[in-house]
DNA sequence: CGTATAAATGAACGAATATTCATATTTGGC
DNA sequence: GCCAAATATGAATATTCGTTCATTTATACG
């Protein structure tokens, strides 16, 4: 059940969708590398050693999420993780591996 | 496909998988929820509306994820958030709805 | 004990997701 | 324009996951 809303843009609207987008081993090594900087595809394959159609598909729900965008840099396109990442608050939740911090309740 | 280790307790080894045991509407909610302090299975219920056995499954994966330990109390069972929760560091990624701070590299 | 209440479990099934493979698109260089 | 490189897309399949339903376990109480 997806609502596919005209007005806005892509979806990634609830919590959980974004966090289904981080819960993947593939992706979560994307996202990691890419927090050293923007990296075109052909790098991050060469990284993780995964096959380029698979990569490309999971490039695709990272985008679809909002995590990270896409620029195309001649052949290549690089990739980096979006703006949304900056802000602070509390309600934190600690995995072991990483630490979530909740909003106050949209 | 599980590993049932015999000299382990439960999973939850991955980031991923743990990523994954909350990125669920139903389970989230249910963190969420505890977030503000242990509860009944029933108080739970009641707080989400969901159906008694669904809400159970939903547990066990938190459970198994390592995201919450119950205790039993007389007929009922308490609910409450593993003391896995609470740390500090940085590499933070905001997903607007919550902000994920991945540890240095395990 | 028998019964009621609270919660957990397991099997079944459909829906969502990951992976592969083959093909298409975009771009730069000749 | 044509070819190769870099990436994206789509269909087909395999696998995992969420949900329901029926049943079971555990506990308290009379």
């Amino acid at each position: 059940m997806k609502t596919p809303d005209s007005s806005s843009r892509s979806n990634a609207d609830s919590c959980a969708a974004r966090l289904k987008a981080l819960a993947d081993e593939t992706r979560l090594a994307v996202v990691r590398h890419l927090m050293s900087g923007p990296s075109h595809v052909g790098e991050i394959q060469a990284a993780l050693g995964i096959e380029q159609s698979l990569l490309s598909h999971h490039l695709r729900s990272l985008r679809d999420a909002g995590i990270v965008e896409a620029t195309r840099d001649g052949k290549a396109v690089l990739y980096q993780l979006t703006p949304t990442m900056k802000r602070r608050r509390d309600g934190i939740v600690d995995l072991g591996c990483c630490r979530i911090t909740f909003d106050p309740e949209s």
